[in-house]
DNA sequence: TTAAATTGTTAGATTAGTCTAACTTTTTAG
DNA sequence: CTAAAAAGTTAGACTAATCTAACAATTTAA
């Protein structure tokens, strides 16, 4: 029994919140320290390095005294999938719970650690298998695959050329509020007509039905790819 | 920090599934003893007496060495609340996620130890606010108290009273497939019409338009309410 | 370039939850 | 009624995850 993790891969919600910092961290900072990980899991220094220890014997990262902390490609493996839940689950709890984005995080964070691939699966099926969350996030593939592509600004796209609404930037139910009244929702098409040199404000095809005419401001909030 | 959940009344995973047990046991028996809990929960005797002292300080049970062990009206209502996410749980993933009730119970088993009152107050009104589990179990309101009445077997019933299906107690996938053919589903409202004594099968009316013969045992796999 | 500040490491303590082993009390069967 | 079996208890050890406190290495700035 003892060291039965080691030849079960088998990893404790705590190492789980280890491994979803250090990728989180990875996209940020170029050396992952461990003053970053205390900093960003609220804990003490000395705490992180005993840590880190364990997870490099377990192979989830690289680690030398006094240097760099990196995941190797499996541990990276598995902080791709706890994000793949946790970014799949907080877009069920909006859409089909039907719970308010502010609300759905905290949730999101306890269900991420839940071990059934059929939960998930089954969600992804009921969202249709999206490719980004609200945030413009990307979601890991069931294989813990990326997409290639993030989701880009609505202001940076060209004119004539498809694009769908992934996310957005400003979650104020103003905002939200907005997008409902023009008939936008996650999925929606998207075509830019015209933009008007002036102000940055294009002219947009939603859902090649409405024509309408979004300020510099709601383009720069909308996520599309 | 010391002994802080002494007076937050928060609670371990572990804690929980003592309480889940002791709630459970406490409807087979009527003395629940250090051995019981520790066959319920695969674990040593000496383990549960060292967590029962625990949960005696807690005021969750009570304890006196060598007699029988109590859960106080708080555990009882703590035990209860845990009980009620792991059935809303269980109905939340086959009604709405479409997963087989066979597969239900382990995830519900995780999910249950989730903390927040609007996950699951949200999935209890996505249900309809359900009384009873499949199983004809009652789910505690979110209160923590039981519905007076449990679940009966429509076997059970009498003529031209209004009966609404609640839950079946045989599981297996050729009897649900057998409710499905008649169109019977929860919710579903049976009026028995004629019981043969010869063979206690039952000629009834289902959702006052169709009438068909439910054999004895099929009344007895029925729980109505 | 060296002293101060920051960051990292180690040692030792604590708590939750578990175990084994030794011992005690209660229950049960002859 | 008593001896054996079953159940209960205690003591002591272990692991995971955390902390504090002391000390060491590295980085930064005067």
């Amino acid at each position: 029994m003892l060291k039965d993790d080691i030849f079960t891969g088998m990893i404790t919600l705590t190492e789980e919140n280890y491994l979803k910092a250090l990728y989180r961290l990875s996209l940020e900072t170029e050396e992952i320290s461990v003053k970053d990980i205390a900093d960003s899991l609220d804990i003490k220094m000395s705490t992180v390095n005993s840590m880190i220890k364990r997870l490099a014997e377990k192979k989830l990262l690289r680690y030398e005294k006094y240097k760099a902390i990196e995941l190797t490609e499996k541990g990276k493996k598995m902080a791709l999938h706890i994000l793949r839940k946790h970014r799949l689950t907080e877009l069920f709890l909006s859409k089909v719970m039907g719970l308010g984005w502010e609300e759905v995080h905290d949730i999101a964070e306890q269900i991420e650690h839940i071990q059934s691939d059929l939960f998930f699966d089954r969600i992804d099926e009921m969202l249709g298998h999206p490719k980004f969350d609200p945030h413009g996030e990307p979601i890991p593939d069931a294989n813990g695959k990326l997409p290639v592509f993030k989701a880009t600004q609505l202001s940076e796209g060209v004119i004539n050329k498809k694009y769908k609404l992934t996310g957005v930037l400003n979650h104020e139910t103003a905002f939200l509020k907005f997008l409902d009244s023009v008939g936008l929702s996650i999925g929606s098409v998207i075509v830019i007509k015209d933009i008007q040199d002036f102000d940055r404000s294009m002219s947009v095809l939603l859902n090649n039905k409405s024509k309408t005419i979004f300020s510099q401001t709601v383009c720069e909030n909308l996520l599309v790819v």
